[in-house]
DNA sequence: CTAATTCATAACTCATTGGTTATTGATTTG
DNA sequence: CAAATCAATAACCAATGAGTTATGAATTAG
């Protein structure tokens, strides 16, 4: 059972997949044909590269016709945010107790 | 030639790494036998861990007779926070665009 | 000095994963 | 309808990586 930010550490740790991403993020929706001609894979490889993105909730994707456009959901994202800021916050508290030490050994 | 996000996500895509770092921000300074105490895997695997954090910059350690101290460096995950909002900003701007270009094509 | 402790490294195993080619189902297009 | 296109899936392969046990080097304790 692999929890939040195992399934989005996982998921943007491969550089192909980040790059999706990213690409994504910048440029829009964009087809798995689209993609493909910018990834440096194969087809099957973005598709499948898609499909983990989609299963971490990192992307949408929508049919038309034959084609399947996908776009990014950055609101994924906020787990990472919050983790991130969490483990900075830590050491921040971590300096405040030093502080609060140092003070009460002043007195 | 891994750059830093390739890193940074990789090193902690790792659950027992990645609460071997949590670890040293919460908990601050440890040496390697309290970490090994704690991780559930044995004392090389915990040295192993820790030598891929002291790589991407995430811990650093210091020596003091025969046992190694590491602390965690979470200034390390700067670029993680401007990753991540860099992409989250991508989306903000592209809704911008559209914002602009629905406002023009309203004159 | 000897024994114990601490940590790092070596050597190995097994599972995971990112890539490939081949194929198929579904849709357009001629 | 036939041919072409798009994307997903299957089957496979090779590399990576996280874990193990065994060992060694350095330090501390008895």
């Amino acid at each position: 059972m692999p929890n939040t930010f195992d399934v989005l550490f996982k998921t943007l740790a491969d550089p192909t997949r980040r790059a999706i991403f990213e690409r994504l993020c910048r440029d829009g929706e964009q087809t798995v044909a689209a993609l493909t001609a910018q990834a440096g894979v194969s087809q099957p490889a973005v598709s499948k590269h898609l499909g983990v993105l989609k299963q971490a909730g990192l992307v949408l994707d929508r049919q038309s016709g034959r084609q399947t456009h996908y776009r990014s959901q950055p609101a994924a994202l906020a787990p990472l945010l919050d983790w991130t800021s969490q483990m900075a916050g830590f050491w921040e508290s971590r300096f405040d107790d030093l502080e609060q030490l140092l003070k009460r050994m002043d007195n």
